[in-house]
DNA sequence: TCTGGGGTCCTAGGACCC
DNA sequence: TCTGGGGTCCTAGGACCC
């Protein structure tokens, strides 16, 4: 009887890997997708580095300054988002090709479901899809494959770079065994620190425990990974996630330097309603809540929100609405701490679909990259 | 060493209604 | 007269992921 297996795909390096296929003589060499920490932009991190790079201590959301002097002969590539999207639905298209219902996952995973009689066939058909990544589409990527969509992540994680690591339902707890924690997606560095204090740093040491303490950590979270830490995952875990309706579009701003006057503030959040809702109309999306937040000088973050009794479109009631949660969070901080604002970010939410206006198919543009 | 930008989900308290 | 408990919505904050 043939098995269900999720399919894990999961690219290495990828805006990297995206570059270097336009740019083939920088492969071997240090690569960073991120900006150079010189002038304007220094603020940046480093958003994917080669593993050339990462043999200096590089890595992904390390501030760019730490970065160029941890390896200052890297090669920095500014990153070109809209390029890194059109690869992704090359990626998509190229894995419909070896089953239906290809979930994206983000811009650089996805995971599908096949059929397939033991782990040695499905471990020679991960092998097939990963030669044919890199032979038709030049990227390397890595493929975890298991019963339960989580492992199957996580064996993909372990398989990095460039590998396949296949998990059957009845290895899920010797291979999950050895693992710290946090190698469980939503185990982030709080959660992990937090179950050390308890006395537990591996997965193993998880499935020894009882439920009690776990949910103190984590909440009902404390459950489910106790459940997968025996091997056997409830449906939250182990079922791929459905694709799902945008909930919210934002925009971020860290300014070059901090500020706290009223005007600099009101101006960049004056172009970033324009933008967002042009953005928004293009998606054929309204919006009904605005929420607007503050990073302070010493990187703690507030935030002001509100409904709005209809969803409205158009940049004008979201630069009003904004300017005065502004405006609310600034008087707040006069009165109290007095820092400087360092980020400012604009979300709207409680999107909606505007049915009453249809573009004509000559204006329809495709849904963006899923993320 | 000094920390981007775009998202999702969970928790918790207060208001309000039944 | 004083007191329930449950459900839902709104707001704020936090953790996490890529």
């Amino acid at each position: 009887m043939a098995t269900r297996w999720v399919a894990h795909i999961d690219m290495d390096a990828y805006y990297v890997s995206c570059e270097l296929r336009d740019r083939p003589e920088l492969v071997g060499r240090p690569v960073i997708v991120g900006h150079a920490p010189t002038g304007p932009g220094s603020r940046g991190v480093v958003l994917s580095a080669s593993y050339e790079a990462r043999a200096f201590g590089i890595r992904s959301a390390m501030p760019a300054v730490v970065a160029a002097r941890r390896c200052p002969k890297a090669v920095w590539i500014p990153p070109d988002f809209g390029k890194y999207a059109r690869v992704s639905h090359e990626i998509l298209e190229h894995l419909g090709r070896f089953g239906h219902g290809v979930v994206p996952l983000s811009i650089d995973e996805a995971a599908l479901e096949v059929e397939r009689e033991d782990s040695a066939a499905i471990e020679a058909w991960a092998r097939e899809v990963q030669r044919s990544i890199r032979d038709e589409l030049r990227l390397p990527c890595s493929i975890g494959a298991s019963p339960y969509a989580v492992v199957a992540k996580i064996a993909s994680d372990v398989a990095k770079p460039g590998g396949v690591r296949v998990v059957p339902a009845g290895s899920t707890a010797e291979f999950l065994n050895g693992l710290p924690v946090g190698a469980i997606p939503g185990v982030g560095p709080k959660s992990s620190e937090r179950l050390l204090a308890a006395g537990i740093r591996t997965i193993g040491e998880l499935a020894g425990q009882p439920v009690e303490p776990l949910r103190r950590i984590l909440g009902r979270f404390g459950d489910s990974i106790r459940e997968l830490a025996l091997g056997r995952p409830g449906p939250e875990l182990a079922a791929l996630p459905s694709r799902s309706s945008p909930k919210q579009r934002s925009l971020d701003r860290t300014f070059e330097h901090d500020t706290s006057t009223t005007e600099d503030i009101a101006r960049h959040l004056n172009e970033m309603a324009k933008q967002l809702a042009d953005g928004l109309a293009e998606e054929g999306l309204r919006y009904q809540s605005v929420v607007v937040r503050f990073r302070w000088s010493d990187f703690t973050q507030l935030q002001r929100g509100h409904q709005l009794p209809a969803a409205l479109e158009g940049p004008e009631p979201l630069a009003r609405e904004s300017a005065r949660l502004a405006e609310e969070l600034l008087e707040r901080e006069r009165r109290g701490l007095g820092r400087a604002v360092r980020r400012i970010s604009l979300a709207v939410g409680k999107l909606q679909t505007r049915r009453n206006r249809q573009l004509p198919l000559d204006q329809f543009s495709p849904a963006p990259a899923s993320r």
